[in-house]
DNA sequence: ATAAGGCCCTGACCGC
DNA sequence: TGCGGTCAGGGCCTTA
C-alpha cells in the first residue's frame, strides 16, 4: 500500500530519471483510471509536454510539465510506476504507457484499478480537501489537539482521515499508535493533551524513518507488495511493531499482538502496551 | 457537522 | 484439482 513514504521514495527516485524528459506519445489502456480529462483527451493533450517538477502532496504525486500543468498520480492500493524500456509491451494490468524521448517509458501498472491520474493547470482543485502535511510546519501537536477535540470517532479513524492530516495509511496510523501506546479504538475527543503529543511525535517520527528506508514493502503477493521504480523493495516493513503481526509478540511486553477492525480497516495492536482505558 | 457503512476492483487464500 | 466464498483497503459517496 503505498503511503506517504512510500510515494515519497516514488517521487525522489523517478525526479531524476524524468527531469527534462518529454513525453512522445501517451497509451491509456483504460479510460477509467483518467479522472480528468477525458482519456481521449488525455491522451492528446499530454504529448509533448516535459517533465520539470516534482512533488509529493500526501499520497499524491504532483509531476510539473514545462507549461501550466500538472500530471497528478494517486496509486491507491496497488498502483505502481515503472520506468522501461520502450520496447517492452504493455504488461497485464497495465493501464497508462508514458513513452519519452529516451527510449525509455513510463509504465502504470494497478490490477485493482483503484489508482486515477489528472492532467490539470489546477491541481489545488484536486488537493483542496488535504490536511497539513504531517512532516510540515502547519501539522503541530497544539492543531491536532484542535482537530481532535470532541470528536467521538476513534483516534484510528481519524489518522486515516487525510482531511486532518495527508499521507498516513494504515500501515503507518498502527505503527503511529503503537510508538504513542494509544489503542486504536480510543475515542479521539477523550484522548488527553499528553497523549496527543506523544501520537503528533509518534507519527513524524515513523514516517522519518520509513522515507529513510524507502516505505515498507511487504506482502506476500505481488499485488498488495510496493516495488520501488528501479524494482527495489523497501526496508521500513524491518521494522514494523505491529502491522500485520497478528499472534506474534509484542517487541515491547511480548504479549501477542491482537487484530481488530476500526472504520473498516484491520487494525494491530498490542492490548497491554495500548490499553483501552484512559 | 459528524459517524458509519457501501462501493469500486481483482488476486490471494481458505475450506471442502 | 476445482470451485465458491471471503478478504484486503483509499477515497468518495450516501445515509442517518
Amino acid at each position: 500500500m503505498p503511503e506517504l513514504p512510500e510515494v515519497e521514495t516514488f517521487i525522489r527516485e523517478l525526479a531524476p530519471e524524468l527531469n527534462g524528459r518529454r513525453i512522445t506519445r501517451a497509451r491509456v489502456f483504460w479510460p477509467g483510471v483518467i479522472a480528468f480529462p477525458t482519456d481521449e483527451e488525455f491522451v492528446t493533450a499530454i504529448a509533448g509536454a516535459r517533465f520539470d517538477r516534482f512533488e509529493r502532496r500526501g499520497k499524491y504525486m504532483l509531476f510539473g510539465l514545462d507549461d501550466p500543468r500538472t500530471l497528478i498520480v494517486h496509486l491507491r492500493m496497488t498502483g505502481k510506476l515503472q520506468l522501461a524500456p520502450s520496447s517492452d509491451p504493455p504488461a497485464k494490468h497495465e493501464h497508462v504507457i508514458l513513452d519519452l524521448d529516451d527510449e525509455r517509458s513510463l509504465h502504470y501498472q494497478d490490477p485493482r484499478k483503484f489508482g486515477r491520474f489528472w492532467l490539470t493547470p489546477n491541481p489545488e482543485a484536486v488537493l483542496a480537501k488535504l490536511g497539513p502535511e504531517p512532516l510540515g510546519p502547519d501539522f503541530t501537536p497544539a492543531y491536532l489537539i484542535d482537530k481532535l477535540a470532541g470528536r467521538t470517532a476513534p483516534i484510528k479513524a481519524l489518522l486515516l482521515d487525510q482531511r486532518i492530516v495527508a499521507g498516513i495509511g494504515n500501515i503507518y496510523a498502527d505503527e503511529t499508535l503503537y510508538r504513542a501506546h494509544v489503542h486504536p479504538s480510543r475515542s479521539a475527543g477523550d484522548l488527553r493533551a499528553d497523549e496527543v503529543e506523544r501520537l503528533h511525535a509518534a507519527a513524524q517520527d515513523v514516517l522519518r524513518v520509513a522515507i529513510e528506508r524507502c516505505g515498507s514493502s511487504l506482502g506476500r503477493s505481488n499485488l498488495q507488495n510496493y516495488i520501488r521504480p528501479g524494482g527495489e523493495q523497501g526496508g521500513f516493513q524491518e521494522e514494523h511493531n505491529v502491522f500485520r503481526k497478528t499472534g506474534q509478540p509484542c517487541p515491547r511486553c511480548g504479549h501477542p499482538i491482537e487484530r481488530m477492525v476500526i472504520a473498516q480497516r484491520s487494525s494491530h495492536y498490542c492490548p497491554v502496551c495500548q490499553p483501552d482505558t484512559r
